[in-house]
DNA sequence: GAAGCTTACGTATCGCGTAACAATG
DNA sequence: CATTGTTACGCGATACGTAAGCTTC
């Protein structure tokens, strides 16, 4: 059984994302008759196929379809190593943290005062990541330190919770539902719901009101759900709500931040709470990272236990 | 800041691991000196050293240190994904799980009984392992799924918590501990306790009665510790017990399936729990893996929380 | 015939092994 | 002088690019 190459995995990757021999060259930055036979041979190795070739394009197998998440996961592996590497490598070693606009950035911030005011003056650098990107980037090593919120994918992360709030419903003023009590995930079914751009199955089920904080399968109840318009951050999300156009589940906090004439926020009994969490890469035991996760779980005492004496 | 490749990861780990480049090039079936070469040249492009040379032997930088964790994590991952890569291909994909003797072999014994009268009669083989040595197998594929109970190290997998069980001191009979109550560990930690063979500071701490089922790093207080004998497994451990040897924290479970005449069993007050979990590579989704973590979960429901309707 | 995957072939890169060298106790 | 890591050099493997099939719409 000889094992993969580094190069075999970064070739299945491109092929299953594109879709297209060709276009998976380009990106790789060769040309594609390689890139065809270097697949090919992972198959003959195999003994099954991974793509199904059919005159009109490319399609995953079901095998491929099944190792697709595993080979990203060991790329992101040995990218991260090797980002990380470099980066300790330099004299300079600033600590990397990232978090996405909102109560993560309030919470970073304070753990970052904290944390540069150390005896030392560690050096730290906070890059404002995108949406959903904060894990990412942990994960393939451009981050050292991320601070995200539910729904979190813990693949390749260990995390310490910060905090836990609340969702609410927030409903445009005047709909039907601002005077239901107590109001239930269902009712919100029934409503159009905003779409995360590019968001995942389980995001999707977690914007429906699953507590997908551990990242599980849910079983996605696609029934009668009415789609609602497509949106990228908050600011878009209230605004197509107070449009009308939508309900949504949002954290207790944006709720009392965003307090609009326009929208009413209102309690939602069953739904999963919203977590704010810390992660930092799975095994990393580097003395800066701890330190910085030590600040922050002392400054917000999520849920946690102790340990004896 | 050009990736490192598998190959000189997998140097890197074995020179770490032999410190010394003759042994480590032949474990790895090569001659010295393209290891040499393949090592500086790491080290070139990084702009630091990996390891100290010294005309006695070899040692780990500062930086090599901090490195190897995350070297061999990313190494384990890729091996993970050809291991199950190729098991997954062949037509006939038994499921292959693992536990250790003990309580985690008649958990899976039970699962494995409904998981095999499933509709489809569907193959799984079980595979009994070594000391801890459970979590390893899954995380570099030569096992699906593992019963494994604390202290685990989380990293690369996912689990759920099957049972919790408390643990209660081992004494021989006699023992002045034997009627004091309650009973604390640091009452415990004045006596020899066995060291199991080969373990780690989290399960020498684990040992002492801290809770490290989050595999966390737990200050360990090695003030006045008086070594025990070293063990290998449970009757071994009973036996040094028994002979007055040492004294020891064990599951409640052993307690109860190993009475004997020479062995008196404590509560402990402020002991961390025996939690046995079901683990399985992080991201695999397969639906065998899923059936039969489902099936687990169902008949242990250890601690877990349900979603919303 | 246009698009897209595969086969054929020559070339260049690169890592390996052997052998000679250097440093240290 | 023995052990152990480094440098020098020729060779073989292999992956790449270009060019020429092959199939399907």
């Amino acid at each position: 059984m000889e094992p993969f190459d580094l190069r075999e995995l970064r070739y299945f990757v491109a092929v299953a994302e594109e879709l297209n021999f060709s276009r998976a060259a380009e990106r790789l930055g060769i040309a594609q008759p390689p890139l065809s036979r270097a697949v090919r041979r992972m198959e003959r190795r195999l003994g099954a196929d991974l793509f199904e070739r059919e005159a009109r394009g490319v399609a995953l197998t079901e095998l491929g379809a099944s190792l697709l998440r595993e080979a990203r996961g060991a790329l992101d592996a040995v990218t991260a190593f090797s980002r990380r590497a470099h980066r300790a490598a330099q004299a300079s070693t600033a600590l990397v943290v990232t978090a996405k606009p909102g109560i993560a950035t309030d919470i970073l911030r304070r753990v970052l005062d904290v944390y540069r005011a150390l005896p030392g003056g560690p050096q730290a650098e906070f890059v404002v990541s995108g949406h959903r990107e904060q894990a990412a980037m942990v994960r393939d090593g451009r981050a050292d330190v991320a601070v995200l919120g539910s729904p979190y994918d813990r693949g390749g992360l260990e995390l310490e919770v910060l905090d836990v709030l609340p969702r609410v419903a927030a409903l445009p003023v005047g709909h039907s539902l601002a005077h239901r009590d107590p109001l239930y995930c269902r009712d919100l079914r029934r409503e159009p719901m905003p779409r995360w751009e590019r968001s995942t199955p389980a995001e999707r089920a977690y914007s429906l009101g699953y507590d997908t904080a551990e990242g599980e399968l849910v079983p996605c109840p696609s029934t009668d759900l009415k789609p609602g318009p497509v949106i990228r951050d908050a600011a878009q999300l209230l605004e197509v709500v107070a449009l009308g156009q939508a309900v949504a589940l949002v954290p207790a906090w944006l709720a009392e931040r965003s307090p609009r004439a326009d929208v009413v926020y209102r309690p939602v009994a069953d739904a999963g709470p919203y977590t704010t969490v810390i992660a930092w890469a799975q095994g990393s035991r580097e003395r800066s990272v701890a330190q910085f996760v030590r600040i922050a779980t002392d400054l917000y005492p999520g849920e946690r236990e102790e340990s004896p004496s």
